[in-house]
RNA sequence: CGGGGCGUAGCGCAGCCUGGUAGCGCGCACGGUUCGGGACCGUGAAGUCGGAGGUUCAAAUCCUCUCGCCCCGACCA
């Protein structure tokens, strides 16, 4: 996107969008905008900078880290919205009064702010990005489900118009609280995310969620006994020592959360703990112990610790509940061989572990998938939280005052680009599917020197406008080798060639960048040719 | 926040270890040749060496502080 002239980076996760990534935004845009519309949204437009007050009414102006805090002249408190559900709610508590207000859809496309912990991977992670967010209001939670139904259609028409391919999975709420969210996930290497899913039965969820069943190893018949493990740490250097599968092995970890202390953590050699899980389970956000932590709560280093005779809490993730295992002996240098959870030391269970492809669907058992995606799109059903805080009610049939039912929706412009580019883009640069594409048709006239030549090429660019394709001129002063460069990493759909040929037997060729397909046709041809390409791609593009 | 790396011409980098005239490629300007898949020759312009302080006869180079950016991890409403 750097090279092709789209975007260019002005700070840490701040980017300045140049014509040609303006365009691109535009049109995915403009598709946003018709989708949103066709469900009943309408667009409205709401401050970038907001009154504390809104959000110490809804509880969310402390403990958030990324959140730009600043004071007026006047030392009033303010901040950058990061999203604007206590707009919406503040505006729904002084414009909705009776059901007969609703529902309503009500969208915004608009800059957020939020001072990232780290931005990274280019414009998909960002501190200032636009993005598209709705809010329904609703008088219930049936009438909720219908107002989240019409956005994930609307949403997958989005996404299927801007030419991606999309896996929508469930995702965790987070602290936006409520019931039910989804995420809809662009699979792409360049992602940040990673989702699991089952071929068999349809599931799929982002793996700070899913649920899997991992595989059992053959269990030996041990009897409990410590065993010297000297200079093993960690749970390969233990496997290794041991001559074990690293699956009858269990990984301690002590946390530490804020509220409740220490909590030892445990999950099987071969797993990695998910933190999001174990902030579920905690129900507070916990943080890895200094080694000087574990020494002082286990008395032991960091590599020789385990669940025996510890005082502190210990959750230790499902897949535990069977099997007898290797542990930390609490001793440097030590392991205890033949430990079972909640025999051998009490424990409770909760899911833990990160779902790693291959392992039994939590739903039916069948193998599971993980991919990585970029997240492009997510829906929340909020509940009453924001207008509970913020005082949006109405009054229902019965005259009785109700608090509005409200439903949280975005969708990144910036990413769908983005996503776009790394699913569809080649060796020799962007392939933009036809909707988003920042122009339709390339034009090159191969020597500008040639009058017959240029001639012609301003008369497809003039045709093409006319005729509603938007095209580009490239009428530099290059060696042709040079244009076809650029026009393949531009990424425009058709390039059209105005050379040789033209003089010689008045053809020129319009050529795909997709399949690289040429056909030689006239200049007044060129636009029905470049039609007829974008036809058959439409129709072949998944 | 934890760990690592990098700031030298518009862009990409070398020079730093071992202090002493600031260099290469691309790009840019001019002249010429070339002209259907990132041409070539010649000439030229262009640098507070991220910033501040220190050591030294002398600092891009050594020391201290600081700012910025990148990568890994954590976080991500």
């Amino acid at each position: 996107m750097l090279r092709a002239g789209l975007v260019r980076q002005l700070a840490a996760g701040i980017f300045v969008w140049l014509p040609l990534g303006q365009r691109v935004l535009d049109k995915v845009n403009a598709i946003v905008r018709e989708e949103m519309n066709a469900i009943g949204g309408q667009e409205i437009t709401m401050p970038v900078i907001h009154p504390a007050e809104i959000w110490k009414q809804s509880g969310r102006w402390d403990g958030i880290p990324e959140m730009f805090k600043l004071k007026d002249r006047h030392g009033r408190e303010m901040c950058l919205g990061m999203t604007h559900e206590e707009v919406i709610a503040w505006l729904a508590s002084r414009e909705i009064r009776s059901y007969r207000d609703l529902p309503q859809i009500w969208y915004q496309i608009q800059t957020k702010e939020r001072d990232e912990a780290r931005p990274r991977s280019g414009v998909l992670r960002t501190r200032e990005f636009v993005m598209k967010d709705s809010y329904t209001l609703d008088p219930d939670d049936a009438a909720l489900d219908r107002s989240y139904d019409a956005h994930a259609a609307a949403y997958r028409r989005i996404f299927e118009r801007c030419g991606l391919r999309i896996h929508v999975v469930q995702s965790d709420t987070g602290m936006m609280g409520g019931h039910s969210a989804h995420e809809f996930m662009a699979p792409s290497a360049a992602g940040e995310d990673e989702i699991a899913m089952c071929a068999a039965c349809g599931y799929a969820a982002n793996v700070e969620l899913a649920r899997s069943v991992p595989t059992p190893p053959a269990l030996p018949a041990w009897t409990r006994e410590e065993v010297a493990t000297p200079g093993a740490r960690t749970i390969a250097e233990v496997a290794a020592y041991l001559n074990i599968d690293p699956r009858l092995t269990i990984k301690s970890l002590l946390y530490v959360a804020p509220k409740a202390g220490p909590v030892l953590v445990l999950v099987r050699g071969d797993h990695s703990l998910h933190e999001r899980k174990l902030l579920r389970a905690v129900g507070e956000e916990c943080r890895a112990a200094h080694p000087d932590e574990v020494r002082e709560h286990l008395g032991a280093p960091v590599g020789s610790v385990g669940p025996l005779g510890v005082r502190v809490p210990i959750i230790a993730d499902e897949t535990l509940r069977q099997g007898t295992y290797v542990v930390g002996a609490n001793r440097e240098g030590f392991h205890v061989r033949g430990v079972t959870p909640g025999r051998d030391f009490e424990c409770r269970f909760a899911d833990l572990h990160t779902a790693v492809a291959g392992e039994g669907c939590g739903q039916c058992g069948a193998p599971l998938a993980v991919e990585r995606v970029i997240e492009v799109g997510n829906i929340f059903k909020l509940g009453t939280k924001f207008s509970e805080a913020l005082g949006a009610t109405y009054l229902d049939e019965s005259g009785r005052a109700r608090p509005v039912v409200m439903g949280s929706y975005g969708i990144g412009p910036a990413r769908i680009a983005a996503a776009a580019v790394e699913q569809l883009a080649d060796q020799d640069g962007i392939v933009w599917p036809w909707a988003i594409a920042p122009f339709h048709v390339y034009v090159v006239p191969v020597s500008v020197k040639d009058r017959a030549q240029l001639g012609a090429a301003e008369e497809i660019y003039a045709q093409c406008w006319k005729q509603g394709l938007e095209a580009v001129l490239d009428d530099r002063d290059e060696r042709p080798g040079v244009k076809f460069k650029d026009a393949e990493l531009l990424g425009i759909p058709v390039r059209v060639t105005v050379g040789n040929s033209f003089v010689k037997e008045g053809v020129v060729e319009v050529r795909s960048r997709r399949t690289r397909q040429e056909r030689r046709v006239s200049v007044d041809q060129v636009v029905a040719a470049t039609r007829a390409l974008r036809g058959e791609e439409s129709s072949t593009s998944t």
